[in-house]
This record gives C-alpha cells, sequence and structure tokens, in this order.
DNA sequence: TAATTTCCGAGTAATTTAGTCAACTATAGG
DNA sequence: CCTATAGTTGACTAAATTACTCGGAAATTA
C-alpha cells in the first residue's frame, strides 16, 4: 500500500468518471482537460484500470471509459493497488533474513499497520467520496448562518 | 500526507526506539543493525524527527536518541509529515486556475479524502502498534489450539 | 475512407530515494 | 588533556520512480 501523487492522479480521475457515471463513455481527452493530467499519462494509468478491470474502454468515435462496476464497488484501495504495483514491504523478503525476534517483530508490525491502513481505503468507496462532497456543500451553506455546529467527530463514523 | 518506503523506513525506525522506551539513550548504529538501514540514511532521517521535535538527542558516549514524548503522544502521521515533506496536493495552488465546477469538485474531494487519511493515521500511535503487537502475538499462540475464531472487525474499532 | 479514440511500446527529463563521504561538534571516561 | 563515541551538517551520487512525450497501430463510427 503506496500513496503516491501517481495513485492521486488515478483516484481523481476515476471520480471524474464516477461524476459522469451513466452518462455513456467518458474521453481521456476530457478527463485530460478538467483535470490538468497529461493525456498520454492517462493512458498509462487506464491501461492499468482495465487490466485491473475497475474500467470498460469503448474505442472508436463516441467510445471512452466506463466505470466497470457501480461506484458502491469500487473503493480507493482497488485504485491505488491497480496503479501503484506493490511494494515488496519488507527487508527480508519471503522469510529468510529473519532470524532474531526484534527483526521479525517491527517487520510484523508494519505488516499490520498496512494492512489495516488497506482495510481502511477499501470501505473508501467512489460512492462515499462523492456522497461526502455533496454532504460537504450543503455544510458549507449551512455553516454561513450556524457558524460551526458540534466539530466532534470529522468524519461521520464510516461515511468516508 | 503520503505513503513511502521512506515513510516506512522512519516508522521502522521510531517503533524501534519506542520498543527500548525507558532504556536511556539508542544509538543509530544499534538500530541501523537491527532494522537493515543505512546509517547515513538514518541520520538523514533522525535530523528531520529531531528538528519535528518526535525524538531528543543525546551526544557523546553512551549518547543516541529517545522519543521526544510518549509513545502515546507520537503517531505515525506525525513520523511520515515530518520526512515526508508535503505534497502541494492540488493542480491548482492556492485557488487560481480554479474556475468551473467540476475541477474545483474533485479538487475537493482529493482535499477531503486525504485530511481523513490524515485524521486516520493521526489515530495510530506507536502505543498502540506497540500493544497491537503483543496481543497478535497472544492470539497467534491461541490459534494453534482454537483454529480462527471469529473472523470478524479485522480491527478492534479504533484500537490501531 | 476519414476521423476518432483506445491501445502499446520505447524513450526521457525531472524528481525522489537511498545512500556515501568527509568534516565537525559535543561529551564521557581515563 | 586525550581519545573514542556518537550526533550534526552538507555536498555529492547511483538507482529508481514519476510524469511525461512520441510514434504508430488497431478498432470503430459516420
Amino acid at each position: 500500500m503506496r500513496l503516491t501523487t501517481k495513485g492521486r492522479f488515478a483516484v481523481t480521475a476515476m471520480l471524474d468518471l464516477a461524476l459522469r457515471h451513466g452518462n455513456g463513455p467518458v474521453t481521456l481527452a476530457g478527463i485530460s482537460e478538467r483535470q490538468s493530467i497529461s493525456l498520454s499519462y492517462l493512458e498509462q494509468l487506464f491501461g492499468k484500470l482495465r487490466r485491473a478491470e475497475l474500467v470498460e474502454s469503448v474505442r472508436g468515435p463516441g467510445g471512452g471509459y466506463t466505470l466497470a462496476k457501480s461506484t458502491e464497488a469500487i473503493s480507493v484501495a482497488d485504485i491505488i493497488t491497480a496503479v501503484d504495483e506493490p511494494v515488496d514491504a519488507t527487508q527480508c523478503g519471503g522469510r529468510e533474513n529473519c532470524h532474531d525476534n526484534h527483526r521479525c517483530m517491527t517487520h510484523d508490525l508494519w505488516t499490520n499497520l498496512n494492512a489495516t491502513i488497506f482495510d481502511y481505503l477499501s470501505k473508501v468507496t467512489l460512492f462515499s467520496l462523492v456522497a461526502q462532497q455533496h454532504a460537504k456543500e450543503t455544510t458549507v451553506m449551512q455553516d454561513k448562518r450556524e457558524a460551526q455546529p458540534q466539530r466532534a467527530r470529522v468524519t461521520p463514523t464510516g461515511a468516508l
């Protein structure tokens, strides 16, 4: 589980797709223009996204890309693992080198943290991101007359 | 909020420190040997960790580094932001370029996701990581005779 | 057939990672 | 005071990754 600008580009592009879901194929040229991402870079990213079966492509005029699944079924973790090939994550590859307990201890600790982050990002779907955005927009309007309601719980329990 | 191997190194090194917390200063040479990270690279990382006031140093023989705060007060987010200088995160820097609604929409969406991940990693402390490791060790022993209890809830509600 | 748009591979500049090297400062112990 | 230890700093570098560009196919619509 890495979290780089590369994954950020992919998530942004997929969000662009999600916002136009149901309106037919979306061209990379359009995404490129709207999101300010180079067309060639998008081609590389969407090659991976297609091989990961997150999007489907239609060639020719009027073609483009569509989500291969519903927005609920596509998570940020899916997108990131599709474009960021997995890091080996450990200094002791398979299980060699892991002699003393100390080395294995921090090794396992990191593996656990990694898995936990992955589980978390698996729950963040395109659907929830779009929903959060809508909620935020109305909240902003409320804030103008209510001036900050309760500040507790930044994210409403698994909402994102 | 980035999540790279650089941050991984820093977290691993800080965990090594956390496991020896209270036993006096820990040398980088020791961390280097135990965690298989080059000494010079650790010097760079700990320079940043010290400037972020996450660790304190003691020079001279018997010296080394100690945690500047309790393990509860140091989060993974703290460590990562200390060593991974912040990404600008947006294609439209401050607020220029943000003309049409669409661009701002996905822009905000990513900013929100970013903040959410940051909030989450702020709750993952060195203390909880060490505690999780201990819990896992006893769980592994239990599994030997119980053969997988309930698989639900990978992480016990904010435990990590 | 012509225009559109996805596919595909090779190449590349800029950046980041991970590390080396050398010199310097502080300090404990003899 | 001397010396070994250990942090502190800065400059430099090889390798990898990022973020592209370019050129050309292949498929499909009109």
